[in-house]
DNA sequence: AGTATAACCTGTCTGC
DNA sequence: TGCAGACAGGTTATAC
């Protein structure tokens, strides 16, 4: 569910209210599917009684930096951090001060890896990460050289090796953005369509995260408030409604099994 | 090596 | 009301 906006800030959320404070003791419900490369024992050894020195995001990921380790959570499809225990706790991170953490899983597609400071960078997951939007990495050049390939863009946009954080919803938003087909060939984009592409996704994550990110179902801030930027959509979830630009129906396609909204007559 | 497909899970909605 | 089928903000083993 949630892509880089609804990571970000949750981030920012979790930020002001946890960073500083020392983990109490945490509780794993759900070892099986969401500890990939640790047990419940190395995890709480790990952590417990740290200190909390920063929240921080990398793509989709979310870092919980402490002292001498590192959480790597990941949210996949229906993860939750809230302020609140909800139906499918599958982690509880108690703080002092009383500042509880519960992770909300209905599907358990959730990721969590256990990282040392020194070797976060060395994290398989993290490695594979393409280039991170807003760092200096994320320049027109670097964005050029990785459009290389012979997918399609749309699949492209979704390879988190490429540019990493950017999801479906996204995804469609910003090629409508850059009035470009999300069945066209990424090589083949022109240098003025790949200039338009890389803006736009910029562009798009910005304003989503101003928006504070999408609430279709069942997104939320730890605070429990919802997203905004749902109400800006021009193409996702609009199949048939008219195009904000042209007027003709939105049509939907399936792409690597993924839907995809967009304009055919403004896209191309 | 790069790319497409199936699989991982549960919940919700639509149509018969 | 019940039930089958489609679909959902994502990634990743597996198979070409």
């Amino acid at each position: 569910m949630p892509e880089l906006p609804e990571v970000e800030t949750i981030r920012q959320d979790l930020e002001q209210e946890i960073a500083g404070k020392t983990l109490r003791d945490l509780e794993v419900k759900e070892r099986l599917h969401l500890l990939k490369n640790c047990s419940e024992r190395e995890l709480k050894r790990s952590v417990v009684g740290q200190r909390l020195i920063a929240m921080k995001r990398r793509g989709k990921y979310l870092l919980f930096c402490f002292e001498k380790f590192v959480v790597v959570l990941h949210l996949r499809m229906s993860g939750r951090l809230l302020l609140e225990p909800a139906k499918h706790t599958r982690l509880i991170l108690e703080f002092e001060k009383n500042k509880t953490i519960y992770f909300d899983d209905a599907r358990r597609f959730g990721a969590l890896y256990l990282s040392s400071q020194e070797e976060l960078e060395k994290l398989p997951a993290l490695q594979k990460l393409g280039i991170e939007p807003f760092s200096k990495e994320y320049s027109l050049r670097n964005f050029r050289s990785r459009l290389n390939s012979r997918q399609e863009i749309k699949r492209w946009l979704l390879d988190q090796s490429k540019v990493t954080g950017v999801g479906n919803i996204y995804a469609c938003e910003a090629l409508f953005e850059a009035r470009i087909g999300p069945e066209r060939e990424a090589s083949s984009l022109s240098s003025q369509e790949s200039k338009r592409l890389f803006e736009a996704v910029l562009q798009i994550l910005r304003r989503a995260i101003e928006f504070k990110g999408t609430s279709i179902e069942s997104y939320r801030m730890p605070s429990g408030e919802l997203g905004n930027f749902q109400k800006n959509f021009k193409v996702y979830g609009r199949l048939k409604e008219p195009c904000h630009r042209c007027h003709g129906p939105i049509s939907r396609i399936t792409q690597g099994g993924r839907s995809t909204y967009f304009c055919r007559a403004c896209q191309s």
